[in-house]
DNA sequence: TGTCTTAGATTATCACCGTAATCTAAACGC
DNA sequence: GCGTTTAGATTACGGTGATAATCTAAGACA
C-alpha cells in the first residue's frame, strides 16, 4: 500500500494533528497516539514518517487549536463590522453557551488544554505558546486586535501590563463556568454556571480603558 | 513482614487514601498506583488487600478532599467569629493567593478534580459526590453553613434553585481565576489573573440575598 | 523507462499499567 | 501458648503504551 502522492501525504499529516488537536482537548494529552492515528486510518508506525515524537504532536495540535481560536476571534470581529464591545458580547454568549460546553473537542484551547499545562504535561516551549495564546485572547477582550506579529518568547513573558484589568478579570469568569459547567453536566448547576457567569459579564459593560495607561 | 497491627493498617488505608486524595490533584487520576503505594510505603499487592480497584480508590480519595475543604470552610467561618462575609473575604484571599496556586496537592477540589470529571474518568456516583461537593461549596459562599445532611443524589441532583446568582458567579471567577494563573506561572499573567479576579469579587460585595427565600 | 525515494504497514521491543495468585510472618482470639 | 487470620511482599499475567527496524509498493524524477 505505502507511497502516496506528496499533496496526500502532507493531507494526512494536517489530518492527524487536526484529530490529535481535537482529541487532546477532549480527554487530554494522554489519549494514545493509537487512538490518534486509528482516526485518520493510520497505523503507528507510519506517524514516526511525519512526527519525531508524540511531544511534537502534542506541540502542533495545541499550536493548531490556538489557530483555530485566533480565526474565530477574527470572525466574531467581521460578523460585527469591527464593532468590538459587540464582538465582544457574542464571545461571551458562545463562549458561555451549552454548545460549546458540550463540544470539547473544538473548544477553546486555553480551557481545553488547561489541565494538560497545570499538570506540566506539555513541553517548555508548548507552554509557552500556550501562554502566548491566552494572553491573545485576553487582549482580543480588552479590545486589541489578533495580533499575528510574532514576538520572543522572552518579550512575550515579559509583558502583561498591556492588558486591561477587566479583560483579565472576564476571562476568569469565562474560563470557570465553562469548566465549572463542563464538570457538572447532567446537573441543572451545570446550566446555573453558564447563565450566571454570562450575566456577570453582560452586566459589567467593558469601561473605557481598555489599556495600561489609561485614568479614563 | 507481614501482619501489622489493625491500628496499623487501618493507618496505612488512611495514608493511602490521602497520598492518593494530593496525587490525584496534583497531577490527575492517571498516576499510577504504584506511585501512590510508594508514597507510603506501600506494594502494589498490598493495596488490593484494602481496595477492590483503583476507581473505589479514586472515589475515596476525591471524598477525603471534599471533607478536608469541608473543614476548611468551616475554620474560615470560625476563624471570623460566624462573620460571613468576612469568611467569605477571607477565603477569596486564600483561593486566589499563590500559596493556593502553587499547593497543587491540598487545593481546593473543585479545581483539582474538574479536569478528571469533564474528561470522564470518574466513575458515575462519584461524580455525583463531586457535584454536590462543588454544590456546596457554591452554598457556603452564598452563606449557607457546610451542610453535614446526607441527601440522596436524586434529591441533591435536582436542587440548585437555592444557590444566590452572586455565589455561583463568584465561584466562576474564583475557579476561573485560579486555574488560569495556575496554567501560567512563570509569567507575569499568572499573578494578574489572581490579583485582578480577587479585585473584582472583593469589590462585589454579596448582595443581601443568601438564598431563595430569605428576604433578611 | 528505470532507478531512487519514501509514506505507510508490519512487526518487534521494552517498559509499565492494573489486577490476581501465592506466600509469609506477625497479630489476634481462644 | 496455639491455631487461625490477615496485612503486606513477591511474583506473575495480560494488555497497552511509545518508539524503532524492517519491509513494500507506488510516486518522483532523471
Amino acid at each position: 500500500m505505502p507511497r502516496v502522492s506528496r499533496e496526500r501525504a502532507a493531507q494526512t499529516r494536517r489530518d492527524v494533528v487536526a484529530a490529535a488537536s481535537r482529541l487532546f482537548r477532549q480527554r487530554g494529552t494522554g489519549v494514545s497516539l493509537s487512538e490518534v492515528t486509528a482516526e485518520v486510518g493510520l497505523t503507528n508506525g507510519g506517524f514516526y514518517k511525519h512526527f519525531p515524537s508524540k511531544e511534537a504532536l502534542i506541540s502542533e495540535a495545541t499550536d493548531q487549536a490556538f489557530e483555530d481560536l485566533r480565526r474565530r476571534l477574527d470572525d466574531f470581529m467581521v460578523a460585527n463590522n469591527g464593532d468590538h464591545e459587540a464582538a465582544r458580547a457574542a464571545l461571551i454568549d458562545y463562549y458561555l453557551s451549552p454548545a460549546h460546553r458540550d463540544d470539547l473537542a473544538a473548544g477553546c484551547p486555553a480551557s481545553g488544554f488547561a489541565a494538560d499545562v497545570v499538570r506540566g504535561q506539555l513541553g517548555e516551549d508548548t507552554k509557552d505558546h500556550y501562554v502566548r495564546g491566552v494572553r491573545e485572547l485576553t487582549a482580543w477582550i480588552g479590545g486589541a486586535a489578533t495580533d499575528p506579529t510574532p514576538e520572543t518568547d522572552s518579550e512575550a513573558r515579559s509583558r502583561s501590563g498591556d492588558l486591561s484589568d477587566e479583560a483579565v478579570a472576564t476571562l476568569c469568569t469565562m474560563v470557570g463556568g465553562l469548566m465549572l459547567s463542563r464538570a457538572t453536566v447532567g446537573s441543572p448547576l451545570s446550566e446555573r454556571f453558564l447563565s450566571q457567569a454570562r450575566q456577570a459579564l453582560l452586566d459589567t459593560k467593558p469601561p473605557k480603558a481598555q489599556g495600561p495607561a489609561q485614568g479614563e
